[in-house]
DNA sequence: CCGCCGTTGACCAAATCGGTCAAGACCCCA
DNA sequence: TGGGGTCTTGACCGATTTGGTCAACGGCGG
């Protein structure tokens, strides 16, 4: 790719990343168009073939790029959650949801754009990209379950079922919106808090209420 | 349409029918291909167009095939029920649950589908489809929780909440798969299960475990 | 032998596809 | 004033795909 593009300005950037992402979020690689690329971000489709010698190439560094944004909100979360001894599960996951909803409100298409392109059935993505994205959801839950107190469940309660049923919840929020306008993300975060709430509420014991 | 299309045998129904919904499903009314489709039931695009003279008119008929087939199982289970007077909560919802994951089964584009279609921004749908939707939805969950014995659950529970959260990630479960098979189907109803016996667990009153 | 019915491959004009290219618009420096 | 560099574009290309048509095929009952 043309390295010239990373001396545009930022939110040229974003609206030419953003634009890519929502749109191939919507279908296959093969059904979009480049054209409709440009159209949404307002740019000449031959500008996007100025900085990307391709639509794969296109493709390839956007998922990198996503991967290495989440990567990034990823590590910065761990580090503000050990600097402030952050140990209580519900309040650390609504602080990561909430993390989660800003990186939507910046990059409205990255989450459908990456599931489309993990499951895409024609490989145009390289196994190495695929297998990064594996290792960075494998240690997400993992290294956040290590630093919680969990002995504030109940008896038999599995804290990591408790964090898939969330995040199945937000998976579900997210599959049937499309707008990503920001009270739309707003109504969304409310209804997890609600849901985590009420999690919170019957699974905690009680000296911890 | 032409109505010689209900003379054929209903397994060539059903195949002309799970292919063009499996094919919408995965894009807009705009990039999905007559020929995709046909390429997937195995039959000639000018099959297709034999017995529909548009791919509007296929579409159409499509979605008003998926809500009268999803409100002919939605009855026949509220029939059911009423004859085996279930009045437990979690156990007409796993039943109910049950009866939707048949339903994938046997029309594995279905969901997908119906969901495009409704958030589809070119009205390719008319208005008076779209509202029968709506009305099937809205009532559902009304008529289920009014059949329920609620005194069950724990002061504060709010039983149409937890309806929603497991609904919720049963759409999350459904998002992020995209292969149908029967297996596939049996590991989320698993998961679902698993879900809804925690949520039991914790939320009834204890003299009801 | 006919006529009917489900089915098809070949075909069409029109649109869309990924990608190229020469040139316009604007800037700073001389 | 005149370059030279950078960002950007409209027009254009051949190739492919699009929705849709049509004449004809095979099989089957009469």
């Amino acid at each position: 790719m043309n390295h010239k593009f990373f001396n545009l300005p930022q939110e040229r950037q974003d609206l030419i990343r953003n634009s890519a992402m929502l749109e191939f979020g919507e279908g296959s690689f093969k059904k979009t168009s480049a054209d409709a690329i440009a159209k949404r971000a307002g740019v000449s489709k031959a500008l996007l073939f100025h900085y990307f010698k391709d639509k794969r190439e296109l493709y390839s560094y956007l998922f990198q790029h996503a991967i290495d944004a989440c990567m990034e909100v990823f590590n910065r979360q761990v580090e503000r959650m050990s600097y402030f001894g952050e140990t209580d599960f519900f309040a650390a996951l609504e602080q990561g949801h909430k993390v989660k909803m800003d990186m939507v409100r910046r990059m409205p298409g990255l989450f459908r754009f990456v599931m489309r392109a993990y499951y895409e059935r024609d490989s145009v993505l390289s196994p190495r990209l695929r297998k990064k994205l594996d290792d960075v959801l494998a240690q997400s839950t993992d290294s956040f379950l290590a630093r919680m107190d969990l002995s504030k469940f109940k008896d038999g309660v599995d804290p990591r079922q408790v964090v898939r049923l969330l995040t199945l919840s937000a998976e579900g929020m997210l599959a049937e919106t499309n707008a990503c306008t920001a009270e739309e993300i707003d109504r969304l975060f409310r209804e997890y808090k609600k849901n985590a709430d009420m999690l919170r509420q019957f699974l905690y014991k009680e000296e911890y209420l």
